[in-house]
RNA sequence: GUGAGAUUAGCUCAGUUGGUUAGAGCACUGGUUUGUGGUACCGGGGGUCGCGGGUUCGAAUCCCGUAUCUCACCCCA
């Protein structure tokens, strides 16, 4: 037998239902906050994201679907959603317009990754990217356009928020942190070692216990922004507070890469494993210029669908359409004809084999039809038929010609 | 890439120290007087016990390999 690939899955049945029901509501919403739509293709040149994701991580290489093409060309899977847009952006030479341009995309992505809870090798992304704005008011704005999409979908989360500062900031404090964290000498882990070369800012959020306690006093980024990010952050606080969205400050939620600046937050749960971030964003000011674009502010944020999914409260079920059950092999055929003709309007369930009353509203009951009707000699006979409503129990007798 | 646990019917799982023809519940399908509601009763179909080797008179069961799943680490754009 055929497998699908490890770490790829069919979408099929109650999760598409669920499925569907996510893109929808996060739809409806990103377009009321003036949102569009963008389409992106799944398959990119490989250098798009080793330009914006940085060659030195594990990322490129490693955890990208990436290969040569027919006509010599290195080319690789999107793993990501920013960087195609970003891409797009510049390409449609939408940076030197100017203005704002706000877009949201959804679609798959893929990592060469091991498979673990809520993380797949094809996994699927909403996003949404807002170009040319530099206003801390909409950094709030897409925190709370994240916040309503969870609360309408019933999903409770913490928010988590922290400031990466900016060019002017953010390399002295990295500086320091390096300093205080090899003045700790042999105490910390492997990992963290290793981290001091090739991402020193992850230090922080080491899983080592060991670390964590050796960290406790380490210099908080917070408190050594300068002042356009301090402003911006006390700015953020306020607007968010105004708004009744509540947040946690977490002084060791950081980025990997350089084109992160100021603003940083993650939708957490913990209602799931240890991948407990369900969504994740923050501004990144320099990526549109690391693309060789017009400098240009943008802010944005993506989640993970699947991790999502266990998570959506979904709407009760509502009986909907029509089931017409055949009592003998001469009414089939009426059957689909009149099925046929009610499609135009409704949902209709037919079985094509005559059978007896209960079993055919046993099939009514589990499609969760709301109208049951039969067709027997007696509707052949008299050109009637009788339409059932199974939630209120209710009959109709009415002509086939008007059904 | 590292570590741990799992894999038996469509699904959830039993299966004794290795021993006849591998079971249950749910689901599916049909029937229980061919016209009014799901629950009851009776029947039916459905398994290369993940796959490949090995040990044994004999393997779902023991050993080795491998694939996949799950969980955690690494990484997390």
């Amino acid at each position: 037998m055929i497998k699908s690939l490890r770490g790829m899955n069919d979408i099929l049945s109650e999760d598409y239902e669920r499925f569907t029901y996510f893109l929808d509501t996060a739809t409806k919403i990103a377009q009321k906050y003036g949102y569009h739509f963008i389409e992106t293709p799944l398959l990119e040149e490989t250098s798009l994201f080793k330009r914006s994701v940085g060659e030195s991580s594990d990322i490129v290489g490693k955890e990208m679907y990436q290969f040569i093409d027919k006509g010599e060309n290195d080319v690789c899977l999107r793993p990501e959603g920013t960087a195609g847009v970003v891409r797009a952006f510049i390409q449609k030479k939408l940076d030197k317009a100017g203005g704002t341009h706000r877009f949201f995309y959804h679609g798959p992505m893929f990592r060469y990754e091991r498979p673990q809870k809520g993380r797949l090798r094809e996994f699927h992304q909403f996003g949404v990217e807002s170009f040319g704005v530099d206003s801390v008011y909409e950094d709030a704005t897409v925190i709370m356009m994240l916040s309503d999409i969870l609360k309408t979908l019933g999903i409770g989360y913490r928010l988590q928020l922290n400031s990466l500062g900016d060019s002017n900031c953010m390399p002295q404090y990295r500086e320091s942190l390096v300093k205080f964290v090899k003045g700790c000498g042999d105490e910390i882990c492997e990992d963290c070692i290793r981290r001091l070369e090739t991402n020193p800012i992850r230090v922080l959020d080491c899983k080592n216990e060991k670390c964590q306690v050796l960290y406790k006093d380490a210099p908080k980024l917070i408190n050594s922004l300068c002042d356009s990010c301090d402003t911006d952050f006390a700015s953020l606080k306020k607007i968010l507070e105004d708004n009744g969205i509540d947040y946690e400050i977490d002084t060791n939620l950081v980025r990997g890469l350089d084109y992160y600046s100021k603003t940083a937050f993650e939708f957490v749960s913990d209602n799931i494993g240890s991948q407990s971030a369900i969504a994740g964003g923050g501004r990144y000011d320099r990526l549109v210029e690391y693309l060789d674009g017009r400098p240009t502010p943008a802010v944005g944020f993506a989640m993970g669908i699947e991790r999502l999914m266990e998570l959506i409260e979904m709407p009760e079920i509502t009986r909907d359409g029509y089931y017409i059950g055949a009592m003998d092999e001469e009414a089939v055929s009426l059957v689909v004809n009149l099925a046929q003709k009610k499609r135009k309007t409704d949902k209709v369930t037919i079985d094509y084999k005559a059978k007896n009353f209960k079993n055919h509203i046993k099939g009514a009951d589990k499609v969760n039809a709301k109208f049951f009707c039969m067709i027997g000699s007696n509707e052949i006979q008299n050109a009637t038929m009788t339409v059932k409503n199974l939630e209120d129990k209710t009959e109709q007798i009415i002509n086939l010609k008007d059904f």
